[in-house]
DNA sequence: TGCTGTGAAGGTTTTCACAGCA
DNA sequence: TGCTGTGAAAACCTTCACAGCA
């Protein structure tokens, strides 16, 4: 029922890709367009959505309000999911406003600062509590994800106050490895290492080597993104 | 030379975490206790350490500044990185004022935008140029990384425009499969992917587990992060 | 003695290629 | 005929365990 720590990170960006489809009108797509469409392999692609129960009919392709369904379900975004950001700063509030969320499935229910300016206000269509009441707010409308959105030096304190009201989903973007029990899920982002990455392949000016055989595409994306246990 | 993709997605892990140590004065450290601070395993480490040819002393450890100057020659750090920011929203400017940027090996060098009254106002210490002038001033600043920071319609007009100024390395924090040509690097990073993959992994929701087994370590740690080609 | 560096083993993910069904 | 679903093989990454050096 669980599936490989690589094959979960690319599921969301199927997801996405059929509800966009289907926003289009489009209902049937085929394994390779799909794939195309998400900058991977078409038979990782087949594999994957074999790997969550989503199955096409041979010689048509996959129905995508129904592949989409199954996917929902598999990662869990079958009923919404209620997420809080704390940091009400620019990044945080920038992610509140993210139209996305809702899309996705989630549902902002909260959003936590310890600035008195910030504290009363609305950011993300919620008003903005006191990190201090985290625990009654977190009890009191069920909340199951958090964002971090603060300065480095304060993440983990966020996090061992979230992890004590219940949560178990962190989505870290301090700079900071955070440190919680086991059973918690952290999912951290860091704009350093992201760049430090991109420096890396970029970093021999040169030709490219790694492939040889000319591509039956056109343009062919160099895509690296989320993954790992 | 090159190493696999999930070696370079924690390298810049353990470069940020040597150059902590070195701030705090500590000059050697043993792979046990680097790996702890970057929530990987011991072997990995030093396999992954090998790769890059950082080497420590036997009975010792790793010698801090020698091997975060390993790292920083792997990871194309040895030189500052011009990078530039596309978007001088709260994301954009949010990412433009992040103090890491510069003690990462970056400099910010340009921030465009589109909308008149932000362009030529000053963000992240550099004054907002119109997205126009793109290819005069990649070509003036010699530009190299460029982080998207648009709305999902806009980046891929903005890659193609960075991609013919040559600039070889994407951040795209917009929701959108970026199109680029071989020998472009794109890292995307899409706050409903990050917060999908959270849902998937915290489906399940059984009781909190009060406290049970009392671990070898104090709090064991989770950490979901990048990764893969 | 202590900790690194690395063969060898093991496990996992990707790729290939094609059988099989609509 | 067209495209999925999936064995089997290959490639890859991690883990283990210990030889070897300071």
């Amino acid at each position: 029922m669980n599936a490989p720590a690589p094959v979960v990170g690319r599921l969301p960006g199927y997801l996405q890709a059929l509800e966009s489809l289907l926003r289009q009108g489009i209902t049937t797509v085929s394994s390779e367009e799909l794939a195309r469409r998400c900058g991977v392999g078409s038979a990782v692609l087949r594999r994957d959505l074999s790997h969550v129960g989503a199955s096409g009919r041979r010689g048509v392709g996959y129905d995508c309000a129904q592949s989409a369904a199954r996917l929902r379900v598999f990662m869990g975004l079958d009923r919404t999911r209620r997420i809080g950001i704390v940091g009400a700063g620019r990044l945080g509030s920038a992610l509140a406003d993210y139209a996305g969320i809702r899309t996705s499935g989630f549902e902002l229910v909260a959003v936590f600062d310890v600035a008195a300016p910030v504290v009363g206000s609305v950011v993300g269509g919620v008003p903005v509590a006191h990190l201090d009441a985290l625990p009654e707010v977190a009890a009191e409308r069920g909340l199951e994800l958090l964002v971090i959105a603060v300065p480095g030096p304060q993440a983990q304190e966020v996090a061992d106050l979230a992890v004590a009201a219940g949560v178990r989903g962190l989505l870290n973007f301090a700079p900071v490895v955070l440190s919680v029990p086991s059973g918690v899920h952290v999912q951290h982002v860091d704009l350093a290492t992201e760049l430090q990455v991109l420096a890396h392949y970029t970093a021999a000016a040169p030709a490219p080597a790694p492939v040889s055989i000319p591509a039956p595409v056109s343009a062919e994306t160099v895509v690296i993104s989320r993954e790992s246990q």
